[in-house]
DNA sequence: CTGAAAGCGCTTACAG
DNA sequence: CTGAAAGCGCTTACAG
């Protein structure tokens, strides 16, 4: 491998000279610049990163923890590594992988990453109520950005970027009314959990806005299943006034919902239509499509990348919208 | 942060000796040692890991591709980046994350990388069918591991670790035999995949050391979706002679066979078995549950991990055992 | 616009 | 068993 030493012989300018080729050409007449150039590119020349790290401490590695609950089932989480890489790379920056056990007992493993500069800083995701993570950090006033937030709390430490859940149903209750619902329920999770709040509450103001009904229209599951799903769906289909229109907390819940609707004869996007929530890989690999709320993973990415690490005086507050993604649950083609 | 040299100071020791603490204990004399770490605790003193780095020239890092193909779900992914992950720290290493074009246009991503010293190799995985990657890596001398095989090719460049797919249909095979089954049949993908093929193998292979019939047995979906698994199934039980057990290529395929099952009022695990391929998170949550195959990702984390950190003298090349989950699709609890 | 020098924080032979 | 010194490959004021 070439060093910067080789290429400045090559070129016959100092190591300095060739440093702010590549970090500040502007300061170089351009025939030395040319001249330089040539050279790292004859020499194959690439920096070495340690090199430079170690001169600027800044490692230019983002750290994120890889997620692992058994119980819950992140079918989304190719997309936002995805997005999240190509956020950073768009920055000159990479993505460090780590594990870490859940909540406090896990910091350990933030800080010492961060002591050891293996990292500059954290992009936090998978928030829980109450997530203690985010002050733990601001405390060692180590750097960190989280994807979603931390509910039920009066101030959230640090800044965060989120989809607007709420914004999200409500969405999906006008576009079922745009196609003729009247009766729209809502499956959801207990509301212990406060993105299952956020949820509801955008079906519930949008039901209210428009003047539909909402009472006897909610099911609560106490798993994300299709179990569960289908077991909500049979409870509403089985009450005396029975929905025309379901909009569920997550496609898991709504793939459950139209399972049992199809067991039972009807015809999802005609008899009754349906939505689902994050446009799962499987939304469209089912029969009718699950309309679907997308979360727009680009620019979730890019807004955290961009806030983590050139962050604006103060903390960012950032809600996102998610995209009605109409497949034949809700409109038959 | 402090240093080696504060450290150094406040141990009234050089840094070499502290230096020596952190990596070669056993040439401290047990008392220097001593004072050595109650120095290195009372300061929190954290090894500066660039200039590790850079001295040994060593990242302790390794280049993981973040998959993305539109067409294809890759619901196991979270678990495989776990166990990566995992894998990597309890030898002192991470993971770093990077997108690159698909095929041979992204090599000259992993070079740079490599030449950087940002990674020391890579973990390659999604292998395809004539795969160009190994060859480009092992003509640069990248270090690099491959999770799954490059099918269709004499030789294989580098070392590999795969799940023996062939032994996994045939696992389910004999299970579905001993559970009563005698027409058991395959629904895969079309040949032209060496992992279509090879588990198409395993199926054929174990039928007939059984004595069970394979001709009209087995349907090739052109896509991975539940509808193609559900058709797959429709038509070999409109065939004369229907099968009643199916050993489906993937998990999606065998949901949608259980669809189309329990949409024609039969109940998978009593009048026909299914298995899939995966155990993704889909498998618990339906219901009846979906008999799988696991790959133990556990294992083959380790195995990735160990041969790219420590390479033998020749390839290696090490196939493990998928594990049977049974749940109630094949087995009625 | 260009260059000589110091230094980032470690590790590694080597000498004592 | 311990220490003085060199050096990994860069960048950054600073001087010319």
């Amino acid at each position: 491998m070439a060093t910067l030493k080789q290429v400045a012989a090559h070129a016959e300018v100092s190591v300095q000279t060739v440093s702010n080729a590549l970090n500040a050409p502007h300061r170089l007449r351009p025939d030395t610049l040319a001249r330089v150039n040539r050279s790292i590119e004859l020499l194959n020349y690439r920096p070495n990163r340690n090199a430079r790290s170690l001169r600027t401490s800044a490692v230019e590695l983002i750290g994120y923890c890889v997620p692992s609950w058994p119980n819950r089932t992140h079918l989304v989480m190719d997309q936002f590594l995805h997005a999240l890489c190509a956020a950073a790379e768009s920055t000159g920056r990479h993505i460090l992988l780590f594990t870490a056990p859940p909540g406090v007992d896990g910091m350990p493993v933030y800080d010492d990453l961060h002591a050891r500069r293996l990292v500059d800083g954290f992009v936090l995701s998978q928030t829980e109520t109450r997530d203690p993570r985010h002050g733990w950090l601001k405390e060692k006033q180590i750097p960190f950005i989280s994807f979603g937030r931390v509910w039920k709390e009066s101030t959230q430490p640090g800044s965060w970027v989120d989809v607007d859940g709420a914004a999200g149903t409500a969405l999906a209750v006008r576009h079922l009314h745009e196609t003729g619902r009247r009766r729209i329920a809502f499956i959801g999770w207990p509301t212990t959990s406060g993105l299952a709040e956020d949820r509801l509450d955008g079906w519930r103001t949008a039901c209210e806005a428009l003047d539909l009904p909402t009472n006897g229209l909610t099911v609560h599951c106490p798993e994300d299943t299709l179990d569960a799903g289908a077991r909500a769906a049979a409870q509403l289909l089985d009450s005396p006034q029975p929905p025309d229109g379901i909009v569920a907390l997550s496609d898991i819940l709504a793939l459950g919902a139209l399972r049992e609707l199809t067991r039972r004869g009807h015809t999802p996007g005609v008899d009754i239509g349906v939505t689902g929530f994050d446009d799962s890989p499987l939304a469209d690999v089912v029969s009718p499509g699950l309309t679907s709320l997308r979360q727009p993973m680009d620019d979730i990415a890019a807004e955290l990348i961009t806030v983590l690490t050139d962050p604006p005086a103060g903390p960012v507050e950032r809600l996102l919208l998610p995209e009605l993604i109409v497949r034949g649950s809700s409109a038959p083609g």
